[in-house]
DNA sequence: TTTATTTCTTAACCCGGGTCAATGAAAATT
DNA sequence: AATTTTCATTGACCCGGGTTAAGAAATAAA
């Protein structure tokens, strides 16, 4: 598949494309690729940009006395809002590559004209907005009602890829616990095993 | 302030209204009131509406083993989009009333024909959904990022009007701990205070 | 006012995760 | 291959929040 093609491919995930709109989208769209450990946001910075993952793996973080709190993992398909490109205040977090990249990037001038031109396209915009929405919230409920073992095995049944691609201490610091702490849990899980 | 006055109200926050919108929304607008006590949204239900609370104190809850797990508390001016609204499946949660509250609904087919009716609003709703989304994530990384305590001084910075609305229990259950830890909490702060 | 019910507080004990320190394993450098 | 650096594991100890149980305080009902 293309570069230009992933594209197209996410939004099939909501509409059937005609072949005009195909086109248009392959030329409205900005791809970038980046390297390992490329910055997309930095602390302080406003965000110009959102982001959509096409390909590889990108970290949201905070950095705490020089300690990073890891947010989020984006992976393929995966969206990125920054909220810094929604209050246009200072960032207060990083974004980065973990992996080689490949990402698409828009902006609200581009996504205006994008839908002046194609208004069918509107209520799929709202729609991504509200499903994102919606994946937070279920994301926050999870996390409040269940323990770092508990967050831990759901992890390794919703993103099982996560924890090949990813060093185990950035899953510690996703999952909200040191890595000694997952250390343990993970302890526990063999000798439960056999 | 008119009970219609209060929906003109919300949206004078994102965009200046012409005398022809402020009719097209009295108008077209939803507006119910509900008891201490109501049900907007049961558990397995499909949400069939989407909410505006204009007066009046709402929460929403997870029923574990006969356990109230309460995510989130709404007050004036908070919109509610349930997941299951979004997603046309059967809620996992409840919304229900705290106080006697004054309450607007919205659904698809009436935002749709707003919309078309009003294309300058499209923006707007667009905003509306990425300010709810950047909100969702500066809460789950505050909640993630923060001990009970540090949570519990933080609802009493933000939100000072809920400790004299809402019972200290129900602020235990929002925070993610017991009762009996919220009154520990409580006595520590009063020890160092004098 | 009196009684019942709900809500809040306190104490005792337990347990999971944090912290610190040491060791082992794996990767990256040289 | 040898060395350094990074990453993962383990153990000992501490502490905050969970749990259970009891009593106090505040509200509601009679």
């Amino acid at each position: 598949m293309s570069t230009e093609d992933l594209l197209v491919n996410y939004f099939s995930q909501y509409i059937t494309l005609s072949k005009e709109e195909v086109e248009l989208i392959k030329s409205h769209d900005i791809i970038k690729e980046y390297k390992k450990n490329a910055v997309l946001l930095k602390e302080g910075q406003v965000a110009k940009e959102c982001f959509l993952v096409l390909k590889g793996c990108v970290k949201r973080y905070y950095l705490e006395d020089g300690e990073e709190k890891i947010m989020e993992f984006y992976t393929e398909n995966d969206p990125i809002s920054p909220v810094s490109y929604t209050t246009k205040e200072p960032s207060e977090y990083y974004i980065s590559c973990i992996e080689p990249s490949i990402i698409s990037s828009g902006n609200e001038e581009r996504t205006q004209l994008f839908l002046q031109e194609f208004p069918r396209f509107i209520p799929i915009f709202i729609k991504i907005g509200d499903t994102l929405s919606a994946k937070k919230q279920v994301a926050i409920d999870a996390y409040k009602s269940l323990s770092a073992e508990e967050r831990y095995y759901k992890l390794l049944e919703e993103r099982p890829d996560l924890m090949n691609r990813v060093p185990q201490y950035m899953i510690a610091s996703f999952l909200g616990i040191q890595p000694e702490s997952l250390s343990r849990i993970r302890k526990r899980s063999f000798s439960r095993d056999q």
